[in-house]
DNA sequence: ATTATCTATAGATCTATAGATAATGC
DNA sequence: ATTATCTATAGATCTATAGATAATGC
């Protein structure tokens, strides 16, 4: 029954991911090891020589679903370099994120979860969304990088308090005016002041 | 054992007043029935005389914390009548109510597990938040009735996102920051159109 | 007579561990 | 020889139900 280092490995990164996805999908609760390890192929006799305790695969899921979503943030930035801010905000609190929780943004489909959490996951979380904040902030145009990153923490607290609510509610015109209206504000911010400016004197 | 009609009302309140505490506190899935009903005084095996499932007092208990997590709103907005709007932001995006979930936003103490509720739970939630927006709505001083509820959508968006966020992380300096930028933003935009010009043109 | 509550328990989880197995890697 | 995985299970939950009990309210 044992493996290839490099099964191993790759059996390990399975895990990760699925609970990743799993989590996010089903909450932290929501999946027990064992169907988890199925889900990765295995047996769940198997998931203690991977992780001590399913409070450690959470902490490692929830960094590498923030990781991801700081990785997916700069992708979509990239493909649109003539309002990169822009496209990230539209991707962030489009329907699409809303119906797939379990590849969207961890803080939306985990958040409220995390405080309650032990020290690990935290930690996870913590420098997870600080990844999110940094890769927010090089999208922002004006001002110090302090003003940057400030309004990168605004800007990620608001799409994620509206996908929250959106993903909530199960009326769904609230849920569309919800993402609309959000969008609306924080692109209407993000044309800069002076577009905002021309936009006011109509 | 059987206990008046009076009592049997107070006993029912109590089980939802203490769920209402005990699922932001611990998590929906943190607390079982025998813990709770031991909380409100009785033993579990009552429970099915108040309600046919968990999953209905989910939603009661739902309700309730959002009603009353209005009724504050209105309560701390009429307590300053100069600045009502900027008394509940305070309130909101303060330490206090960080630290304290069990008596806080139930948005942001459950949000992200509500998607995974059954119906009527998000339908309970779905009224909660049109309650809020609408009690946010009340103190908007500009606009049109539309334009206010807008102003209020996004609002009561933002401060639950950064309250999440700040929640969540482990690192106070990160989480003092999230709270003091969000609360700038949101009183910077309340003190007006006019005020705003006013400090950008220094 | 009705019924709110209690005690007791069924049945289904879930995390974690123990010991067997068999393939890797020294 | 080591160890990743498997089967099996311990022990602790958790929701929900069954039947007994005793006080209310007709």
């Amino acid at each position: 029954m044992r493996r290839s280092r490099e099964e191993v490995t790759r059996a390990h990164a399975r895990i990760v991911e699925r609970a990743a996805v799993l989590f996010r999908e089903r909450g932290i609760d929501g999946i027990g090891l064992a169907d988890l390890m199925q889900e990765a192929g295995l047996t769940h006799g198997g998931f203690y020589r991977h992780f001590p305790s399913k409070d450690e695969l959470v902490a490692a899921a929830c960094a590498q679903a923030l990781t991801e979503s700081a990785r997916r943030m700069r992708r979509r930035a990239q493909k649109d370099p003539t309002d990169p801010l822009g496209a990230v905000v539209k991707g962030f609190l489009s329907r699409d994120h809303v119906a797939d929780p379990g590849r969207g943004c961890a803080i939306a489909a985990l958040g409220s979860d995390i405080f309650r959490c032990g020290a690990e996951t935290r930690q996870a979380f913590t420098q997870g969304v600080a990844e999110l904040i940094a890769a927010m902030a090089e999208l922002q145009q004006e001002g110090s990088a302090r003003e940057r990153r400030e309004r990168a923490m605004t800007t990620l607290a608001s799409m994620l308090g509206a996908v929250i609510i959106a993903r909530g509610v199960s009326d769904p015109e609230l849920r569309d005016t919800m993402l609309e209206v959000m969008r609306r504000q924080l692109l209407g911010r993000a044309v800069g002041a002076r577009a905002r400016r021309t936009l006011h004197a109509r």
